[in-house]
DNA sequence: TGTACATCAGTGAACGCGCGTTCACTGATGTAC
DNA sequence: TGTACATCAGTGAACGCGCGTTCACTGATGTAC
């Protein structure tokens, strides 16, 4: 029988629990100096005034610490972008997507080797286990409830019955059918397919910009990722 | 007075175009298994039966290596691109710029670690010097020849007058008549926007496909892009 | 064509550094009776 | 409430590894006359 289930019940639990938070916070620091490549056991063991060893009670190794700070990086994109959607509960579909990017945009800016970790190259040797798998799809849904609310409510405009209208082809057509059914069997797979899309292409402007692809393309990248975002939710009919 | 500007002049010339080559061409192996951040100088060395401070009698030092790896990544990929649109002149622009994205897509799976170093995180510690900054946009100016053409030639179409219109700010439409100003100064801002936007597009979906973000959310990736790129094309006018 | 000198590729040793991980240990904290 | 035992955090030394870069050197190749 279990002694007992409810947690930090004595000292020594929580100072487990503090030294753990403390050991992730330190290294979140020397993730946003060095990288994730850069990212030691024994630097974050000596900022914390441990012998490197020490830091073993609490991480079975370098990966689990890694899978850590990926889990964590991705919750804290998480609540942003949710907080964003909480905030514009009110407001024009357009409008929710825009500052749900805008605030996607704004936490990349601030943690910018968090958004490499989790949207960057994978690091070398390095094998993301089934943990970060949640979490790491909090952001896209967040999004895609913007378009599933519109869709419900019947104001998403089907802009693609025009001139740029593009049939999908069948085995699109039938993955699309199988992510919808999990999602929202509701949604047509042209809606889901125009929010994958959307999905990577706001993404993919904040990759370029932050891993420096736009650099001297453009000069003011705030205005240019608002405009392409009202562009994607119009696109999406939003 | 120089005695000569010919290339390879001497046995020691050749032995010495040779030998970097030889170099280049190992460290390009290693990155493909390790990584940019794994990509060791005496790692190069011993392969190639050198001692290691021998490597720098034909690099300065390893972001020397480094910078040269991405200059014939991005090079490589340029001609991959460029060949592309040669061999699809005569295709409808849609089709071509479709071709493009396909060739894109597999020069990146065929080497994706030299995509990451293109497209992924920026390698820490590393600052990309001015020359890798011109074939570094030989593959945006090549996609962006597509639309150029498709302008001039008038068959181009405005689908952005429709519903999903959506009017640029001052900011961007000030810095796009700039970049205008440089590439083609017969095309609208407009066009030049959307085909930013498309570019940031194709590779936020790569990028998305080849660090893992899509795995699970659509099983055949290279339909899903080809579905988008060609979706995108239609968006673009082409 | 031959010789004296300059250039340069490659050697081998060394410097100084940092890393992940294991292991036997000590002393403090917690648990059961 | 007090005692005997179990748990566990943190230590310190060690293993074995690899790295970038410098430097004085040797011997081969190239150049000028």
């Amino acid at each position: 029988m279990t002694p007992s289930t409810s947690p930090l019940r004595t000292a020594r639990d929580r100072a487990r629990s503090a030294i753990t938070a403390e050991i992730l916070a330190t290294a979140r620091t020397h993730l946003a100096t060095d990288g994730a490549a850069g990212l030691s056991l024994r630097a974050v063991a000596r900022d914390l005034g441990l012998v490197s060893s020490a830091v073993y009670r609490y991480f079975e190794n370098r990966d689990q610490l890694l899978t850590a700070l990926i889990v964590e990086a991705y919750d804290s994109l998480g609540d942003v972008t949710d907080a964003a959607l909480a905030a514009t509960a009110a407001d024009a579909p357009r409008e929710r997507w825009v500052a749900a990017a805008l605030a996607i945009r704004g936490w990349a800016l601030a943690r910018p080797q968090e958004y490499a970790l989790l949207y960057g190259s994978p690091v070398p040797g390095y094998a993301a286990p089934q943990d970060t798998v949640v979490p790491g799809t909090r952001v896209s849904l967040a999004l895609m409830q913007i378009v599933r609310e519109a869709h419900h409510a019947g104001t998403l405009r089907r802009h693609r019955r025009t001139a740029a209208d593009v049939a999908l082809s069948p085995v699109v057509e039938h993955d699309l059918t199988a992510l919808v059914g999990v999602i929202d069997p509701a949604l047509p797979t042209i809606v889901m397919f125009d929010g994958l899309v959307a999905w990577t292409q706001l993404f993919g402007l904040l990759s370029f910009e932050l891993f420096g692809q736009t650099k001297g393309v453009v000069e003011d990248h705030a205005a240019f990722f608002e405009d392409a975002a009202r562009t994607m939710a119009a696109r999406l009919g939003l």
